[in-house]
DNA sequence: GCATTATACCTAGAGTTAATAGGTAATAGA
DNA sequence: TCTATTACCTATTAACTCTAGGTATAATGC
């Protein structure tokens, strides 16, 4: 029963988290913002699915974290370490992976 | 509580599913190795992923049934209704719309 | 003839993830 | 002063996938 990432889908928060944080370090309520503004709100994902994930791979050693005070409330930057950008290019080639099988299927004339 | 889809992931079982029966018809067993083999291999859904996602499709009157007995066995086959067609339309625009948005996220230059 | 494999169906339970719905606290603005 | 925004957080629910079974018949191998 290994902890890891489910067999074949999902893990697109996470995989976010870790592109947005490659570019430069945010904490978790930024992190929110950036990634509906990346998307064009065609993606939002809540606090609630954010912040667990953060903390997972802080835990997992792939976000090292810097805290900071700013005009009195505390804010938590993450930024990604190199174990996250192993994670983030396995997570990226598995995806890609996923996408274009996908899409071979779909668009296959006809199947046998 | 809506029982449909969840918001943004998953549901490629059900994606591939629609997409082979439009093709045409097939029982159970017959689509889990429809599938691999599609998929060169790459995806390998159990019967224990399929068989429950072809019950709730045809409980959702997007899968019509016709039972066959074939040497002894009994066979399921399943097609596409209608509304089975809206439904996988629905569910390819959705896909392509999010993998064409984590796409223009990934290989952004780079995000403010 | 017997045992194993393949065909064909099925469900239950566990595990993982995401979505909702909260809750705290400080600051900024109306 | 009251509300909205910023900023953190967790717990619960819901959804879906995955594993692991279980039944039964037919075909294949020995």
């Amino acid at each position: 029963m290994p902890t890891t990432t489910s067999q074949f889908l999902n893990g697109v928060p996470e995989l976010l988290v870790l592109r947005l944080l490659r570019d430069k370090e945010m904490y978790g309520y930024e992190l929110v913002e950036a990634i509906r503004a990346a998307s064009n709100d065609n993606l939002s994902f809540a606090e609630g699915v954010i912040y667990p994930v953060l903390h997972s791979l802080e835990r997992d050693g792939a976000l090292s974290t810097r805290r900071q005070t700013v005009n009195g409330r505390s804010r938590v930057y993450y930024s990604v370490t190199p174990t996250g950008k192993d994670r983030f290019n396995d997570l990226l080639a598995h995806w890609q992976q996923l996408q274009s099988t996908i899409a071979t299927i779909v668009k296959a004339p006809h199947h046998a």
